[in-house]
DNA sequence: GCCAACGTTGGC
DNA sequence: GCCAACGTTGGC
């Protein structure tokens, strides 16, 4: 199994969001990287979701559903999303901060390449967030 | 093929 | 609101 993180603003589309309608299809990626990233993504893969911009923290884990398909978005081929569902709230959400001030954290994208949206994490990566989450 | 100009993302 | 980082576009 895999891990991943994936960015949104909660404005554009938030975790209550996904909650809500127990399903998405992670469409709009327009990054070459990105987007390799979501074709890596196999049923099962667990995803923590990661509110950018206002809020700056891990709120959620989701899990991926279906695997890519060409995103409807696009007109041109090469996009693909992928189907996430919820899988739980993080107790305690983890704040940009947090994952700076960890040491085993500080190289993931999500510092490192800050404009990266969709990104993957080592299995470690996910359960210290998951685990700082669970306070 | 290079690179300046421009647009977008996202932290501060 | 500003601006750094960085991806994309288009002129040459």
């Amino acid at each position: 199994m895999n891990y991943w993180l994936v960015k949104s603003e909660p404005n554009a589309y938030s975790w209550q969001k996904l909650v809500d309608e127990g399903k998405t299809i992670w469409e709009g990626v327009r990054n070459y990287q990105a987007r390799n990233n979501l074709k890596e993504m196999k049923v099962g893969d667990k995803v923590l979701f990661y509110h950018s911009v206002s809020e700056k923290k891990v709120v959620g884990i989701a899990k991926v559903t279906k695997e890519h398909f060409p995103d409807p978005t696009s007109d041109k081929n090469i996009w693909v999303v992928v189907e996430l569902k919820p899988e739980s709230e993080l107790k305690n959400h983890v704040s940009l901060n947090q994952i700076k001030n960890e040491k085993k954290l500080s190289e993931i994208a999500l510092i490192k390449q800050s404009r990266l949206s969709v990104m993957p994490l080592k299995k470690e990566e996910f359960d210290e967030i998951v685990k700082l989450g669970q306070g």
